[in-house]
DNA sequence: GTTGTTGCAAATCGTTTGCAATGAT
DNA sequence: ATCATTGCAAACGATTTGCAACAAC
């Protein structure tokens, strides 16, 4: 059960050119992205990236805090840049794009039975997006 | 692209052990459960269940609105019966279970983007559970 | 020079599928 | 008798890992 390869606590850490590019994408996204989009967007800069390194930056990016993870119900994790502010997602049906909600409804975690401390919450919507409805998707 | 295994809509039904020993574990069961625990629970009515079985009859009952998929980030799929009323979930982040919110808070939906539709939400609030709060966990 | 990091391929995990046998209608 | 369902094993897709080469300090 010992997790040889991910990020441990008590190493030290070195720069890359492909932590910074993983990083980079993440950052200039407007939506969370997938794995496999962020390596082919990195492999713009970065061609001989892998997929595994992929995997292990973004590990270690979230251990460091930043970025987050996404999940979506059926779909596999995505990732955004933790340094956007508190929001939820929308995930329309239509078009399977994720779209961002600014904000957040108040008294979320007021919501949890007695004696439970909360730390954290997501809330994801699920619909049809605006240009969907308008007969678009 | 095409899938021969799921259930398709035009496919009569008969009625199985099987369907039927995996539906009653997840009426039975107070929180969502993975495959592999209704494997487990299911087992001791009929021991040659197989894994495989139990994903199939999942999907079906999915597609027929009698169980509901519950997702967790970083965590694989749980079900729970969908005759239990709207409801949240609570994930413990010590000892790892799945608790339900009954009810749900206000408003929700009316926080989606102008012009958004909003057909369902999910919310999950994380944190430490009232028995790991009390040191148990 | 030490040791974190990479790329690749192989391994793993959860889930799905092909197929011949079985069971419900 | 039909044809949905099963159990098994093989296949699958997403993610992780072992390892030798490489790069940051």
């Amino acid at each position: 059960m010992e997790n040889v390869d991910s990020p441990q606590s008590d190493l030290q850490r070195r720069s890359s050119r492909q932590r910074d590019a993983v990083q980079h994408v993440i950052e200039q996204a407007q939506q969370p992205l997938l794995p496999p989009e962020i390596l082919t967007l990195a492999q713009a800069a970065l061609p001989t990236l892998g997929i595994a390194t992929v995997y292990r930056n973004l590990k270690i990016l979230l251990d460091a805090g930043e970025v987050k993870a996404v999940e979506l119900p059926g779909e596999s994790t995505r990732y955004e840049s933790a340094h956007r502010g508190h929001h939820h997602h929308f995930h329309c049906n239509s078009c399977q794009q994720v779209f961002v909600i600014p904000g957040c409804p108040p008294d979320l975690d007021q919501f949890a039975p007695k004696g439970y401390k909360v730390s954290r919450h997501e809330l994801t919507l699920y619909g049809t997006c605006a240009q969907c409805m308008r007969g678009a998707g």
